[in-house]
DNA sequence: AGCAGCGGTAGACAATGTCTACTCGCTGCT
DNA sequence: AGCAGCGAGTAGACATTGTCTACCGCTGCT
């Protein structure tokens, strides 16, 4: 980030930064390079082409949920079904908080997932949530790694309708607690409280 | 359509044919302009911008999926948990085979959801949702609204992660029918099979 | 010493969204 | 009848973007 760092690590932060701050359709190259104080052409050296730019950054995005996740799961007590409360709520502020790279980290047409290499970014992510829907998993429920997928693509779709403003007016909630609650009852059985 | 047309029904109709045969960032004016055979500059008379255009062609994908509603709903049986299953398939489906349309459909950086108007586009198609799920409801679900929002974002997060590619990498499935049954029985109970 | 190559610059190109000047044809007023 | 005015569409300009290519300077090796 200093300006000793090098040039690949500054623009990468460059993108970083500026998707966080003014979204996803901010992050163009001669932008990003603007800011890194590189001339134009210099991105082409390290990204041979925008989207493996983007695909850097959405990595970026992908680590720091990835520590988010880790640090919820530090903060969190041992109860699982209170660990994937926590998990979900922390998903649902990410979206929210950061939804430019929220968005960036998910558009498949900007980041030819080849490119971002799913197994490295998301499917670890996956994997945490896979084992704690294992252990609270009724036996009647589906199998577990289909269960995860449900929830996870629940909490997903609930980050984004929300930010499309539909959800909102629809239910007529003002946060998205309710849903995020109605979401984990649904898939893992009324809270046990 | 025809050649006689209006300028302004060719355009939309280039537009969505384009986003239907090419994907989202191929709905360019200019473009579209050229498809519907008039200079670029004519858009403008009747979008003023861009996004005004984008708006109108993504209210075309809302009427076509309205239509779909309507004629899953006559196809359907009098049970309103099997109208439920149908209604869901056919998202699904409709995200799949219209992917470029589905997205644009929930851009809401493209499309500034005032100018589409929620409340004459996807709220009457929630309304259905939200009836027929207010006639399976159980004692203990949560609100209606709450649990009509929830499943349809259910569904909109398995149409999204599923064309991302990560869901089906993780759940190892080959299509997405275990995961839309999944959550119809999360969100209504088992299936009375 | 000389040279090869990496890292970065600078200019060009096509394409895009927006803006503005203009032309043409019709309509309505006097 | 004739003409002013306006709506619709054209055409050209401009800034910006992603990509490509020619170039330059430095560093390290032989």
């Amino acid at each position: 980030m200093s300006a000793e760092a090098s040039v690949r690590a500054r623009l990468v932060a460059a993108g970083v930064d500026l998707v966080l701050r003014e979204g996803q359709s901010a992050v163009s190259l001669r932008e990003i390079a603007r800011r890194a104080g590189v001339s134009h052409g210099a991105p082409r050296r390290y990204f041979p082409t925008h989207v493996d730019l983007l695909s850097a950054i959405a990595r970026e995005g992908f680590a720091d949920l990835a520590a988010r996740v880790e640090q919820t799961m530090r903060a969190a007590g041992p109860d699982p079904r209170a660990r994937l409360t926590a998990l979900g709520r922390m998903y649902l502020d990410f979206a929210a908080a950061h939804r430019g790279m929220f968005e960036l980290m998910f558009r498949h047409d900007l980041l030819d997932s080849g490119r971002l290499q799913l197994r490295e970014t998301s499917l670890p992510l996956f994997a945490v949530l896979a084992d704690l829907v294992a252990q609270v998993r009724r036996p009647t429920d589906a199998p577990a790694p289909v269960l995860a997928g449900a929830l996870w693509a629940n909490l997903h779709g609930i980050a984004q309708l929300w930010a499309w403003g539909s959800l909102p007016l629809a239910t007529g909630a003002t946060d998205d607690d309710a849903l995020l609650h109605a979401a984990l009852d649904a898939h893992l059985g009324p809270a046990p409280d």
